[in-house]
DNA sequence: AAGAATGAAAC
DNA sequence: GTTTCATTCTT
């Protein structure tokens, strides 16, 4: 591991650091994995300034010597720990990190509510050892923009760069957008096509309007009892399906309302995130497959999941490859369930949910990756306004 | 030094 | 609402 110098600080930023924890390595370890705490010293040094992050990483920006990073948040720590499995397991290595970023950011949209949760926790954990340890602590970001002859601001008048903001505007939007459910017509989409995360692909036909939120797929950890992998491996990409055999997909509840025009019928259902590198290059869009979970803020005790829809055409089997499945083989499907164990429900069960609080893993998913990646198809949404 | 992602926290 | 910055490491 390249060891970053710590840089002379352009500005010093003030960090109020009262006092300093008694400072274990072993909160340092919790906070920062990666950093070698044993290294560093003979002891004594004194954690104050110890931000380990600080000097090795963060972002090879300036940063003054006693500069202390923020806490990670949920996604940066699935990011870490995203790029850590994959260089573990020797996955097709990408080394451009913009791309694993991209990649990083498909996963984590695709990552079920629990599974999500999870690095929330993960991340408030940090937070708090952050807090042991810098207690004083108070985020002080750069100066805006807003401000000051522009003197920071990132230059993107000259119209080199204005594109390029605007499409990052856009992709930010975009995010908000896909948490917000906000419509968006197919013209705009095409327009603003996110280029080359994805394949260029039929467009056309646009997929979109979210589906009115039935309630989603959820686990039902009392039905499960082990605790199946996560991160299905490329390798095992391949084959197909050592799934249980899906029973016959029957849309409960959560028929679609289908938009006549050229709205198709999505089917909302669940999946499972690729905790793998997948080179972009490698998707196709034969098989047209939208992804799409939506962001709730919060963990609603009736609509815990995401949607995500399937075009038409797309064959039952396949469909039913995104559906929760428990590992011996129930449906962790509540909707699916139901109807499986007593024929007269069409009412819905509510999951749940203090277990998804500590069972992340519980549910076996069926994996669509295992389909190959390839088959799958994602799509961001584009959003103006 | 920039950039790619998302989210927290600060203006 | 908008901006920075947290992680990572190549380009």
């Amino acid at each position: 591991m390249p060891i970053h110098q710590a840089i002379p600080s352009r500005r010093s930023r003030r960090i109020s650091v009262p006092e300093l924890h008694d400072g274990s390595d072993e909160d340092l370890e919790l906070l920062y994995p990666d950093s070698d705490s044993e290294t560093q010293s003979t002891s004594s040094i004194p954690p104050v300034h110890a931000a380990p992050s600080a000097s090795r990483t963060a972002h090879s920006r300036r940063r003054s010597e006693d500069h202390i990073p923020r806490p990670p948040n949920p996604f940066i720590c699935f990011r870490s720990e995203y790029c850590e499995k994959n260089k573990l397991r020797g996955a097709a290595e990408i080394r451009d990190h913009r791309e694993v970023s991209r990649l990083a950011g498909v996963a984590w949209r695709a990552l079920s509510l629990p599974e999500k949760k999870k690095y929330e926790d993960i991340a408030r954990e940090k937070k708090s050892i952050h807090a042991q340890m810098y207690p004083g602590y108070s985020y002080t970001p750069g100066p805006r923009p807003g401000m000051k002859g522009q003197g920071k601001r990132r230059r993107v008048d000259d119209d080199g760069d204005y594109e390029e903001h605007v499409a990052k505007f856009k992709r930010r939007r975009s995010r908000v957008y896909s948490q917000q459910y906000k419509p968006e017509p197919v013209s705009s989409l095409l327009d603003n096509a996110p280029s080359s995360s994805f394949p260029s692909s039929p467009v056309e036909e646009s997929f979109l309007e979210p589906v009115p939120r039935s309630s989603a797929p959820s686990p039902d950890p009392r039905l499960s009892h082990n605790t199946p992998e996560l991160a299905p491996n490329s390798s095992a990409s391949s084959s197909v399906s050592p799934l249980p055999e899906p029973a016959p997909y029957t849309p409960l509840s959560f028929v679609p309302e289908i938009a006549s025009d050229d709205m198709d019928d999505f089917i909302p259902t669940a999946d499972i995130p690729p905790l793998d590198l997948y080179s972009p290059s490698s998707y196709s869009d034969d098989l047209e497959i939208k992804i799409d979970r939506s962001q709730h803020q919060a963990y609603s005790q009736t609509d815990p999941v995401g949607s995500q829809f399937f075009k038409t055409g797309v064959p039952n089997q396949t469909r039913d490859m995104f559906i929760w499945y428990n590992s011996d083989g129930t449906f962790a499907h509540p909707q699916l369930a139901a109807a499986s164990s007593s024929a007269s429900s069409s009412k819905q069960v509510e999951p749940q949910c203090d277990a998804w609080t500590t069972n992340y893993e519980e549910a076996s998913w069926a994996n669509p990756f295992e389909l190959s990646m390839s088959d799958i198809f994602h799509m961001d949404r584009m959003s103006e306004s």
